[in-house]
RNA sequence: GCGAACUUGGCGGAAUGGUAGACGCACGAGACUUAAAAUCUCGAGUCCGUAAGGGCGUGCGGGUUCGAGUCCCGCAGUUCGCACCA
């Protein structure tokens, strides 16, 4: 290669495919299913993205951080899984069914292809060989199988219950998708409705989901702490009241209220109890109690949504029934039934003690129910201690409490729990916000539920031979509702056991089910059983899992207890998935509007100075907040139109380059070209050494002209910054430091004829080729290739090690600083003795002129850092 | 209401308690060019000063320290999460 032959721009066109083809043939990012005994391995996973049919940036951000990890962890020398699939059953493709006559299998597989061919041309280094995509039945079949087999381990439990119901999608949601009160798809208020569902016994691991939340220590605090109070554990009493009187026709159940509370020492506190509108006595009462059905009727069309929580007062309803008190024998208390009061937390039911609990307070000053005070906070007596609108929460000592009497706070309440039990009316008990998982929707485009309805021997897991239970294809989305449910032939099986006519279950599973266990089918994807035991093994946990903060607990909560139930199942070894967790920022872009108001897509806008004019009519344009890309803001950039532009490496520099990973990031124009220009100067600067340094010896260490020395300090420290910064990631610091040496490498070309320059600036350029690759593999490999022909990939170099030698500082720059301020700066030898250090920051002349007449009371010196003179304060 | 995080030039941001503003973007001046783009060189927190140099500077107010963007206390603002959780 010559000076003459060089092109003058690098053409990312015909490079970026052609190495991309050259790994392929190579082979280099493929490993076993087993991870191979000679390396240590390493796991690194991006959530896998939804295909709703074009890549967006921030997938562009996510991947390309995910890439950065394993190209660096390889060249590390590590085995490294690095797989790619698609979260494919939802209900977009529903909806493209419905609006454009599409099928949801053919929309979805299309949408596939096109977001596969574009994450291939960024070139990241993916296991495509382990491609998965959760709507095919070799997946989803799989998932019926630890569905069956969670169902036999008692991990399972179907029943009746009231459900969150979106009226707009027609189906069922979790707890936490509802959101607001809203559901969290279609944005339509949630109704109340009764229905036979499948559940997750998620609540049984919740102990063990909330204890080994403190071995994650590769998480986000902020992921932990949400999990934590998502998870919700607290401890307190179960306990309960009989009525006094119970009216004839009440049975069993009904004669008494169970109710938990955190808070037993306030027990003599208690002024009424209250139920929750569909609590089973409340019911009871409205068949009686005209009134009563109408209170319980209103409670239900307030919903829980923020708002009306917000602006609802508290309201209740005497039932007129009484009920006793455990510690005071004498008294009954009223029983109302309250609108504060939530069904599906504790017991539906609570007592109610005004003085220690606002809500209790409010409703008491509302209905005229006494207040009694039974803490007294420290710093009061019995005597001045009055409660007005503002309950006591906080500790105490007790008073008005018989028995509790001088007792503290927490001494009461295990005293007050020590007496319940005796009496045998009540127990200590740890209560959970966690609910179980419901995971029935009724919906086509998902994973079948594998279970037969008969009716003689009610519900039949579907028979491991019969597995998978495919969906059918031939369905038709005219009319609202289920497709499977319409289905003419498909639901009507015979029974597995008793050979009758029996029908499918036609509800298919929340797709979160699909994405709670792909990382592990990852590790042996064409395994006939769900895992392949000695792959889920070598490579799980998830060494680093990345992805939005968007899933902080629903998608990692579900993993976590899927992790656990698979293990409790025999599927895994592991008990958490994820050793790893980053949480990556968002992809921003400035919004525009046009004179209508209407939103404009950045390539419709021209920016002038300060505003903007639109690109065709020239009118102004209204620049509009920063904030995430989306659709329907039109804020957007597509990453194919980048890639088309400046090619896939500009698209990673930027998008690494310039916020910290963890922060929400702008993509701007400015920004992208700066990165094009970037990679252009890289690859001159390199192509210039590799066409007029001659491959010489390493100079020898004594002698080095000033330059050279230079020259390979830098390259040598900016390999160990480049290590910390991406083992700390950091990348946007990595991308700083190699701003640095590219500047330096171009800076040396003034004085190349000095001995050893020709070596130092090849040691400088292959080092820049290493250290960018997790970043810009394609330019990497093509500057490689140029600058150490037949030397092999990039992809298979090892990481470059700094030479401590060249790390050792031979001169160093003290600050010398007056009473903290800066005053002048000294050269000295590294760690050179104190004494003659001072001496010599004291002569500095600016020091020393500012230092006359001052009485010098103490000398700090910092070896290397700094001189710091304290004085006599003047006069 | 509860909890967490954050706050540094025009902008994104850097900084093991030790020379605040690395690096980039935008900007200004100059070189090259017929011209433009590209490229290269230089400049830049702010105020005073021709300069040397000095004052002030990391949201605000205190504290610890020889020394604080960094640690502690209080306040304000922003963002996020949860929320009638008994």
């Amino acid at each position: 290669m010559t000076a003459d032959d060089t092109p003058a721009s690098y053409d990312f066109r015909s490079v970026e495919t052609r190495w991309q083809q050259e790994w392929d043939k190579e082979g280099v990012f493929t490993v076993p299913d087993v991870p191979p005994a000679d390396k240590p391995k390493y796991y690194v996973l991006e959530m896998f993205p939804y295909p709703s049919g074009q890549l967006h940036m921030g997938h562009v951000r996510n991947y390309a951080l995910g890439d950065v990890v394993a190209r660096y962890k390889r060249a590390r020398g590590f085995s490294v899984l690095h797989p790619m699939g698609w979260d494919a059953f939802g209900l977009p493709a529903e909806n493209a069914a419905r609006e454009r006559g599409v099928h949801p299998k053919e929309w979805t597989l299309a949408n596939i292809a096109a977001m596969r061919e574009t994450l291939k041309r960024l070139g990241f280094s993916l296991n495509w060989d382990r491609e998965i995509a959760t709507c095919l039945p070799d997946y989803y079949g799989k998932q019926q199988k630890i569905f069956l087999d969670f169902l036999k381990a008692g991990l399972v439990d179907r029943r009746e219950s009231w459900v969150n119901w979106d009226p707009i999608d027609n189906t069922v949601l979790a707890n936490e998708q509802v959101v607001d009160g809203k559901g969290w798809r279609s944005g339509a208020p949630i109704e109340k409705k009764k229905l036979s569902q499948w559940f997750l016994k998620i609540t049984q691991f919740a102990p063990d989901l909330l204890d080994s939340l403190k071995t994650l220590d590769r998480w986000p605090e902020r992921v932990r702490t949400m999990q934590e109070r998502w998870i919700g554990r607290s401890d307190g009493a179960r306990l309960r009241f009989p009525l006094a009187h119970p009216p004839a026709g009440f049975n069993e159940d009904l004669n008494a209220v169970e109710v938990f509370t955190t808070r037993p020492d306030t027990l003599f506190g208690m002024s009424f109890l209250a139920i929750a509108a569909d609590h089973p006595l409340a019911a009871k009462v409205a068949e009686t109690n005209p009134e009563a059905a109408e209170f319980i009727a209103e409670c239900r069309r307030m919903g829980t949504s923020v708002e009306a929580v917000e602006t609802a007062e508290k309201r209740g309803f005497d039932t007129g029934l009484k009920v006793s008190h455990p510690f005071l024998p004498d008294a009954t208390f009223p029983v109302w039934i309250a609108n504060f009061v939530l069904m599906d937390y504790g017991t539906g039911a609570l007592f109610g003690c005004p003085s220690g609990d606002q809500r209790d307070l409010d409703f008491a000053h509302k209905y005229n129910l006494p207040v009694v005070p039974v803490v007294l906070p420290a710093g009061e007596t019995q005597d001045s201690f009055t409660i007005t609108d503002k309950a006591w929460t906080g500790d105490g000592t007790m008073i008005n409490s018989g028995f509790l009497d001088g007792r503290t706070t927490d001494e009461a309440r295990k005293e007050a729990i020590q007496r319940l039990e005796a009496l045998g009316v009540g127990t200590g008990v740890v209560n959970w916000r966690l609910r179980d998982w419901g995971v029935s929707r009724q919906r086509y485009w998902g994973c079948p539920i594998p279970i037969i309805h008969c009716e003689t021997c009610g519900a039949v897991p579907v028979p491991d031979a019969q597995l998978p239970v495919e969906l059918p294809e031939d369905v038709t989305f005219d009319r609202p509702g289920n497709p499977l449910d319409h289905h003419p032939t498909w639901k009507h099986v015979d029974c597995p056991k008793c050979g009758k006519p029996a029908t499918r279950e036609t509800d298919t599973f929340d797709t979160f089910v699909d994405s709670s266990w792909y990382f592990a089918r990852f590790t042996a994807p064409h395994a006939a059983t769900p895992t392949n035991k000695a792959a889920a093994d070598g490579w799980l946990a998830v060494d680093q899992y990345i992805g939005g903060i968007e899933h902080a607990i629903l998608h990692l909560l579900y993993a976590r207890f899927f992790t656990k139930a698979m293990k409790a199942t025999g599927y895994l070894d592991v008990s958490e998935p994820f050793s790893g967790l980053f949480t990556q920022g968002m992809v921003n872009h400035e919004s525009y509007k046009d004179v209508n108001g209407a939103w404009l897509y950045p390539e419709e806008v021209v920016r002038t100075g300060t505003g903007a004019t639109h690109h065709e009519t020239g009118e102004p344009v209204t620049i509009g907040r920063v904030e995430k890309m989306s659709k329907s803001k039109r804020n957007t950039v597509a990453p194919v139109a980048i890639i088309d532009r400046f090619g896939a490496d500009t698209a990673r520099w930027f998008v690494l380059s310039d916020s910290p990973p963890e922060r929400d990031m702008e993509w701007t124009e400015a920004g992208v070209a700066g990165s094009g220009r970037f990679v252009q100067r890289l690859f001159r600067i390199v192509r210039q050494v590799a066409a007029n340094c001659p491959v010489d010896a390493a100079p020898s260490a004594g002698d080095m002209p000033e330059a050279v020395d230079t020259l390979r300090r830098t390259t040598h420290r900016t390999i160990a910054a480049v290590t910390e910064a991406l083992e700390a990631f950091t990348v946007n610091v990595a991308v700083a430091r190699l701003h640095e040496l590219t500047s330096a490498l171009a800076d040396a070309e003034k004085k190349a004829g000095e001995d050893g320059m020709a070596f130092a600036r090849r040691e400088a350029a292959r080092t820049l080729c290493l250290l960018t690759a997790p970043m810009m593999p394609h330019l990497a490999e093509e500057l490689f290739a140029t600058l150490e022909p037949g030397k092999g990939l990039v992809a298979q170099q090892a990481w470059p090690e700094a030479n401590p030698e060249l790390l050792a500082v031979t001169r160093v720059k003290l600050a010398v600083q007056i009473m903290g301020k800066l005053r002048g700066t000294i050269e000295a030898e590294p760690d050179e003795a104190a004494d003659a250090v001072i001496a010599r920051a004291e002569a500095e002349p600016n020091v020393a002129r500012l230092l006359e007449g001052q009485r010098i009371v103490k000398r700090i010196h910092v070896p290397n850092r700094i001189v710091n003179f304290v004085v006599a304060k003047a006069g």
